[in-house]
DNA sequence: GTGAAAGCGCTAACAT
DNA sequence: ATGTTAGCGCTTTCAC
């Protein structure tokens, strides 16, 4: 509990002859609104600055009853997605004069819900959170307790919360047809976690583009089960041993394609002559691989920068308005893997 | 600001017919030292369990000076390595009762020197940083300040405060031997940003190893200059132009060693025959490449963990101590490319 | 064993 | 145009 310079609005106050309401009115910016002299306020401004007196923001919190911090919850900040999700929502927490308090849930609904708590408790004024998935419990009861919520990347339709997401099923979609004009028709899919609804969506964008390719959907196409190198490498062997071998494989996630084409090498077949890749998620060594993947990219940035904007509109609206559900356009980039 | 039940100590001791401070009392665990009936003790603690009654941390950090939170200022959480920093960090923090504001610096001293300025603000007990380097006034600040603190991974020296990081110059070494061992006598570096204590530290030790064996250090066999795949790619193309071609490169991360293979590929040339790769930071996909890339790794983990560790021995201690410098081990991992 | 009261640093309603 | 006062929800002395 440290302050840079020691000093309280109550000690500057002394030392101007002032009283601290007249210096919190004008370091809170009000000093024209409640016609302090422009003598005073500059004395009071220049005494401040020079002396590096900020406001104590944990007595404002109590006073005010807002913290301006929002707790950022998420499934694992080790996963670049995130990663750089973090990074986008605390840099427009910072413009907005916001704090963001950080709480990793390790993919895991137990710690998920204590973390939730936890940042209740700090008194957060909102919360971004990217569900882990399966129960939301939690969650119910931070809504109930009228908690300012955005849910970003994954989504649980059924918690009624404002949410900022890819467009995941397009994303696939868009993947899918792609691969369809250069010819494929047997295309399998390497998906993530199940229970997630980011990965549930594109599992449906890519059905729904085979349908419309008018090529029957197989189920035993749908391989992997959670975002790892080795689920992706288990999975495209299994395909790559089906009677009606793919000639092309959707990849939920980037480990999985590096694990289906590990998988690929070791059989010595070509990419994209014997299998065409296409993954979700650009990496910095996704294009200097040899093929360079084609990936289908999340606008991860203006993801988290709106997810913390909408959130600052809840926090500045008086009343609640209704949930909102903004996606966001996946970009689809072509390269050496289809 | 949301509580979860809504309610607080008063309504607790209103409801139970006591008062405040006996709550207060039972509920801070110090019933039994201030001798609150058993009894007592068992009515409060179940009520509060069953009506979800919390401290309200932001009024009790203003009576106590403390807030339970500290902050993490790192220079930018979409480098992998960061974001496991910050993982072990937050999970070591929660453990132990802290929460944490994440500060992203975006590699800019001046971002770094504002996120402080706001973090001493929210009046956090401590900071766990990892410093863009250069110019470090602002920290120095924090350091008068009295601001428990604790440095990870980049170390400034000057700042006399307690350092956790890994073995840079002795893993450099180990690299650098390594290749000796196979026979390699021209061998380059492509490294990173220069102004990083972590990089001049492995520079240093690849210096050392070269002299060990006898063979005289080059410049012209430094290369690179920042952390990016592009430097990799260009500092590469300019080492394989040299006369006195080098047959191994160590480069200081592992995107400069992804540029690197990048060159070497649309050279021809062949990884590990023609030249060997060592580099600095494991990651999923460097395992996954053909050949797998041979890696420094570094203790992650380890490093937030300790990271957090040391800054709570400081905040718990009475008195400041001598600062600590602290080193981990990193571990050479032998794969394909070398 | 428990309660009353003061105070942490701020804001806001109510003086003047 | 500025000061006085009460109070946010806790902890902590001091009282009984």
């Amino acid at each position: 509990m440290v302050t840079l310079s020691g000093m309280n609005f109550k000690s500057l106050a002394a030392h101007l002859n002032l009283s601290v309401s007249t210096v919190s009115r004008v370091l809170a910016g009000r000093g024209d609104e409640v016609r302090i002299a422009k003598e005073t306020q500059k004395r009071i401004l220049s005494a401040a600055a020079e002396m590096g007196v900020q406001p104590n923001e944990l007595a404002r919190g109590l006073r005010i009853k807002k913290t301006h911090a929002i707790g950022l919850l998420i499934p694992d900040i080790s996963n670049p997605f995130f990663a750089a999700l973090a990074r986008s929502v605390e840099q427009e927490a910072r413009k907005a004069g916001y704090a963001v308090l950080l709480a990793d849930a390790r993919e895991l609904v137990s710690v998920e819900a204590e973390c939730a708590r936890l940042l209740a408790n700090r008194h957060i004024d909102g919360l971004i959170v990217a569900p882990v998935g399966g129960d939301s419990s939690h969650l119910e009861a931070l809504k109930i307790a009228q908690m300012p919520m955005v849910q970003v990347d994954r989504v649980i339709e059924s918690l009624d919360v404002t949410s900022v997401a890819a467009s995941n099923f397009r994303g696939a979609q868009d993947a899918v047809r792609h691969l369809v004009k250069r010819g494929h028709r047997t295309i399998a899919c390497l998906q993530g976690t199940p229970s997630n609804s980011a990965n549930a969506e594109r599992v449906l964008g890519y059905k729904a583009a085979l349908l419309d390719a008018g090529i029957k959907f197989r189920k035993e196409w749908l391989a992997g089960g959670d975002y790892s190198a080795d689920s992706g490498r288990s999975g495209t062997a299994r395909l790559l041993a089906l009677s009606s071998r793919p000639t092309a494989i959707l990849a939920m996630g980037n480990l999985l394609a590096l694990g289906a084409l590990n998988t690929v090498r070791s059989r010595k077949l070509l990419i994209p002559d014997d299998l065409a890749v296409v993954t979700f998620d650009d990496a910095p060594w996704a294009s200097l691989l040899s093929p360079a993947l084609s990936v289908v990219v999340q606008p991860v940035e203006e993801l988290g920068q709106r997810a913390a904007r909408e959130l600052f509109v809840i926090l500045a609206a008086r009343k609640s308005s209704r949930a909102k559900k903004i996606t966001l356009q996946t970009r689809l980039v072509v390269r050496g893997s289809s």
